[in-house]
DNA sequence: TTCGATATTCGACGATCATCGAACAACGGG
DNA sequence: CCCGTTGTTCGATGATCGTCGAATATCGAA
């Protein structure tokens, strides 16, 4: 947990890795809270896996430039990085609102 | 090259799967290329990897539901498969669009 | 300064991936 | 019927992935 955290040049991140990104289950639900619920606190997500495991994911979104990491006091909140819009327009937009049809905010 | 070939029910492909078929820059290419110019055969791809690669990534096309293969006389001829685009409707021109845009056709 | 809460890093593990060459199967043409 | 063309399948190999527990780092609070 260090700060500041690595956060990508939006304009470096290839096309394909945030594709990559997006393609995991666990990865397209935090995307999906974050967007429904604004940013978010990174212990209050229900994982259902190991922090060592979370934390692995949330690096990908990261470096991904899908999602920005900053320190607030002892923890660390996740939010969407609105670049993403610039860098990809569309894209986000379109798989969340294909995610949430497919499988239901419960 | 056995025929028929097997096909998904498109209704059974998850997004993930589509999003992973998708974050691979060889197989962005073969569905921009097939966007582009229409079907294809086999053969005409210049995709700079070996014949069982290239069999390969049209495998994971193909259960992705992105591609349909058929069989026209002794070769094999590549089509969009146009269900995905009531599947997920917006993915595949949204991704195509940006990949167009980042990496600019030749 | 010591302690607890919070998140990352470090191996380690089995699974999947992208790639290749070799062997194989299916088909049309001689 | 034998051949060449056309893709697929079958190991194999090295890389990456998702997962975990243990160890570590950082900060606020006591």
């Amino acid at each position: 947990m260090q700060d500041p955290y690595p956060h990508p040049e939006i304009g470096a991140v290839p096309l394909t890795e945030v594709l990559h990104a997006l393609s995991d289950p666990l990865r397209l639900r935090i995307l999906a809270a974050l967007a429904a619920e604004g940013e978010r606190g990174w212990g209050a997500f229900e994982a259902g896996v190991s922090p060592s495991t979370l934390s692995h994911h949330m690096k990908v979104l990261r470096q991904a430039g899908l999602v920005r990491h900053r320190r607030e006091g002892t923890r660390c909140v996740v939010a969407l990085r609105d670049e993403m819009a610039e860098r990809f327009p569309g894209l986000l937009d379109t798989v969340l609102a294909l995610e949430s049809r497919t499988s239901p905010a419960s």
